[in-house]
DNA sequence: ACTTAAACCGACCGCTCAGTCGGTAACTAT
DNA sequence: ATAGTTACCGACTGAGCGGTCGGTTTAAGT
């Protein structure tokens, strides 16, 4: 399954500093010979290693941010614990790195639904499968902690995974614009809230 | 003021055209003869109305898209009565054009926050504007319902806002990819839950 | 009828972009 | 040494883009 390892190194450096320069500025913004100059690379190099520049962001979405979405986003939630207190890490590590201006790939996949909505049928595709994953197990996570006696009966899973993506992705919207660290601060304070609607009450003392 | 009047139809024409399509397609995927294309125009007429295609752009949000914000999210609002009331009945009648594919205001300007983040400091400007504008009424509004006895005094309207914001941009995102109908019932639901933890508390019954 | 200016036309320019192709260097197998 | 394959080079093509410009139409004023 592995192709020769220079073949590898170099399909793996051109991905990562396109994905890197997707982000900033946008697929479509972004020519293919920008990310081969950063490289130092020709055009026969890329055309000789991807099919087009459709097919090179399509291997990055599944080498890359596929991979990245699941160990920022997904991994964390794994064990018995309370979920509410891994979610509210999660989202507080990853919102943490987007004060940074680094990369924050849950902002990354939010970006590109943006872009990439009504205009490319091919690659929404790509990035809604990722986001149904996402989706499968912040649902999958609730009902566990919801077994495990840590979230109220009567929560409703499905629709508590929908409004924590929700408000994540949106924060991430505002938080470009002015004051990040400001507005991630509120945003968690606001979350918290939210979250003590669902978790266990103890009505007996 | 008024230019004459014929000057002005053409350019309502052109700019309902052109916020149309980049609303559609993206800014930076529509190009100015496609707009010219649905109008039957030509290039002539564009460039003796508008300096460029950014500064049409601009006009577009300042005369149409700053206007329609304010009347679907933030004329919606005004008056005495209990904010939530009025949020939660605002979010629902955005969310629902939504769902029926027709053009949502705040959408738009997400998805042009989105499309322009670190691309274009003078078209961010403008709609970060538009966007501090949205927030001060939020603001404005829940401090209101908290002096007027609706929302409990602990509340922080600031957190709130964004918090408000945030999740109406997020679930905009997610509704544009599957199910936006299951995803909106959803959203509001836990939404109306949330408010139920900044409403007044009747302590005394 | 003549003048003037606003409104509009569309060929054209310079440039960028995705993608092509004939060539070459480096490595591997025999 | 030779042949074959992999990896890479970079000039080039053709389409599409934003923007320009000389010219034409329309309509109002006199």
């Amino acid at each position: 399954m592995d192709k020769s390892l220079k073949r590898m190194a170099t399909m793996q450096r051109m991905q990562a500093k396109g994905l890197e320069l997707f982000y900033s500025k946008g697929y479509y913004n972004t020519s293919v010979d920008d990310v081969l100059k950063e490289l130092s690379m020709s055009k026969g190099a890329f055309y000789y290693h991807f099919d087009s520049k459709e097919d090179f962001f399509i291997q990055i979405v599944q080498n890359l941010l596929a991979r990245k979405v699941y160990s920022t986003l997904i991994e964390p939630l794994e064990g018995h614990d309370d979920p509410i207190v891994k979610i509210s890490q999660c989202f507080e590590d990853a919102l943490e790195t987007a004060v940074h201006n680094e990369m924050d790939f849950g902002c990354i996949l939010s970006n590109f639904l943006s872009e990439f909505n009504g205009r490319n049928e091919t690659i929404m595709k790509h990035l809604n499968d990722i986001l149904s994953i996402w989706e499968v197990n912040l649902v999958f996570t609730l009902q566990k902690g919801k077994f495990n006696g840590h979230l109220d009966r009567h929560v409703d899973c499905e629709a508590v995974a929908t409004y924590l993506m929700s408000s994540y992705f949106g924060i991430r919207t505002l938080m470009a614009g002015t004051s990040p660290s400001a507005r991630k601060y509120r945003f968690m304070g606001q979350l918290k809230q939210y979250f003590k609607l669902i978790e266990a009450k103890n009505i007996t003392a």
